[in-house]
DNA sequence: GTCTATAGAGTGATAGAC
DNA sequence: GTCTATCACTCTATAGAC
């Protein structure tokens, strides 16, 4: 098995080198380099710079996945701060995916296409959320027809450019608790007596606690 | 003053490559040929890329110093509405200015230096309306302290990441009215009921108006 | 102010030995 | 599975003619 596990020694140095350079300049010869092994190995196990790509892109549509299979049939509000936990997981392993993505389009527009969906999914599980929390009565009917729509949107924005945003403003972005603030103060607005109850007793303790 | 055209076409020419291929694929070779003169001829004007970056920069710093001083004294409505077609327009221009601003920072740091207190000035500035609008009987004393300060770092945000999330997502991105949409929806909760009837008045039917 | 020509380092990818 | 060696190409930057 030490085919597989150079494989991924490679795909994992991949991974930090995107990050820390961006898609477009790391060379094969640092990837090698940051593996340990010599660029000729590096083709061996993979033909060129799209394989490894493609492989890097399907580990992580593997992880947003698993992030997407933890929407639960009731999404109640701990069930949200959870999907954001693992979400700011995703983006402290990842910070660039959202910015790389555009480089892929520009690049390898065949890796693209399997993201598009998980994006679709993502937002529309947010969505759901407010159907489902308004009929639990913890969320006020939608003042304006269409609002949850665009509430959702930029709540998924928010989260997936939360690291570059964070970085251009030279704002620490490894602060877990600012980032489930900024995502719930989008929701606060929504809340009935009832749903800020329930914030208040269970959300916003775990809040709290981020910055202690 | 032919010298000054040159330099400008090479200007144009860079922010329409960058625009399509990002900084980091864009060629000196590629620049010339867009510009139309030789790449020889393009290092009399720029010593090297970085020259041409920092200049391009400068170009887009003006435009957005621009949107800024036309913050006036006492910001209504109307005036956040001018400036959010304003900011629009600049990110039509230059869609992927605050990504490329990342790589700025990887590749060139002397340049993006600057573009820091810009940032910062403009959310300065949301932040600002707030307090104003507030003073006017338009919007709500903030419910919990510290969340106007919160959304305008997520009505920052929403704007300047509005192209990428729209290219990412496969959504026609030069679409002004679902801009403001987005913009707006973030101030609606926080209207008092003067608030409200001067938005229905004066801004709405302006947003209407885009999707007519 | 504009050009051609080219230096010199780097690039992705492959062939073939071990 | 791993390596070295090397190909054909592209890159940025510069030198020097017009």
């Amino acid at each position: 098995m030490a085919d597989i596990s150079t494989k991924q020694k490679i795909l994992n140095a991949s991974i930090r080198l995107f990050n820390e350079n961006g898609l477009a300049n790391v060379r094969l010869q640092q990837i090698a380099d940051e593996t340990g092994i010599s660029v000729g190995n590096l083709a061996y196990h993979f033909r060129n710079k799209e394989a490894i790509v493609s492989a890097v892109n399907e580990t992580l549509n593997d992880d947003i996945k698993e992030i997407l299979s933890a929407y639960r049939l009731f999404p109640n509000l701990i069930d949200f701060d959870n999907q954001l936990s693992k979400y700011f997981s995703f983006l402290e392993k990842y910070p660039f995916y959202f910015l790389d993505l555009l480089e892929m389009e520009r690049a390898y527009p065949e890796v693209k296409a399997h993201c598009q969906q998980y994006i679709t999914k993502m937002i529309s599980q947010i969505r759901k959320r407010f159907d489902f929390n308004q009929q639990r009565g913890l969320f006020i009917k939608e003042p304006y027809p269409g609002i949850y729509d665009v509430l959702a949107d930029s709540i998924w924005v928010l989260m997936s450019f939360w690291m570059p945003q964070r970085l251009i403003r030279n704002e620490e972005p490894h602060c877990e608790g600012r980032f489930k603030q900024m995502a719930w103060s989008q929701l606060f607005p929504y809340f009935t007596e009832k749903g800020k109850e329930e914030y208040d007793q269970l959300i916003r303790p775990m809040l709290n606690q981020h910055f202690s």
